[in-house]
DNA sequence: CTTGACCTTGAAGTTCACTTTAAGGTTAGG
DNA sequence: CCTAACCTTAAAGTGAACTTCAAGGTCAAG
């Protein structure tokens, strides 16, 4: 599978995949006589577990430690599980920041729909990041 | 107010205050004789309203684009409402994208360590990126 | 044998959100 | 009067994650 279909296959720009080959996530790929990359369907496996591991906030330096032994099988499971498990904690913790976020968006919202057309809306602003202020310290 | 002294309360760093007026996020501010930015507490207010926006997932263009009315008063209460619920739904999705990772996450983890020792990692990593897509789907 | 769609490389460009640098002007304290 | 700590500017640098470009090689179809 030469780059094009593999860019097709996994959704990702072939100057993505090489890219990432150039950072070191995609360990050394097998060359066709006329220098041409040849993709294995694991390369396409591969690619799907780093977009997965960006999207659960994972950078592509983080992602590169986990996953370096591309030589052969073993990816340091210890080392895995403790990565991702750390990553659960950071999640939830987004989760949190997340639902204050959430809160004083609606706060605000809410705040604003109350005025009636005039008021000055800097004195709103006072009091709407009084209410921010304390919900990000209580949450 | 000066620079130095509205970044210390701030918090934020005078290069990073200098940059937001350059952007346009912040209006044209008063100077002194000497040509020393002199600050109110608005501008206060405005740059922990920047943040917050930041932290909310505002890029600064956006944010530009909410409170541009500097001149005066009345930020254009219609659209910064919609566009607060607009935002609402974004962070809305954004947890429920979380909470599919963060189940990703688990169900990772349980694998890896059901898995005794050996085992080809890359059979397991089929696996359970079977798994995560469907858990995507079903999300 | 030419056209067009592919592939190669290295290098340079892009966007975002800043920071750092260089070269100066100002001001408070000893 | 000098020094250190401020302030000013424009311009360049940073880092992340890519994309685009330039200049070429390859290959299947007509």
């Amino acid at each position: 599978m030469k780059v094009g279909e593999l860019a097709r296959e996994s959704g990702l720009a072939p100057s993505r995949i090489r890219f990432y080959e150039r950072e070191g996530l995609i360990g050394s790929i097998d060359r066709g006589p006329n220098g041409y990359r040849q993709y294995s369907r694991g390369t396409r496996q591969l690619l799907e577990i780093i977009v997965m591991a960006q999207q659960a906030g994972f950078s592509l330096g983080e992602i590169r430690n986990l996953l370096p032994p591309h030589g052969k099988g073993d990816w340091s499971k210890d080392k895995l599980v403790a990565a991702l498990k750390t990553k659960v904690i950071e999640v939830a913790a987004l989760q949190r920041r997340l639902s204050e976020t959430q809160a004083g968006l609606e706060a605000v919202i809410a705040r604003i729909e109350a005025r009636p057309p005039g008021g000055d809306c800097f004195e709103n602003a006072e009091a709407v990041l009084a209410d921010l202020r304390d919900q990000v310290k209580a949450g």
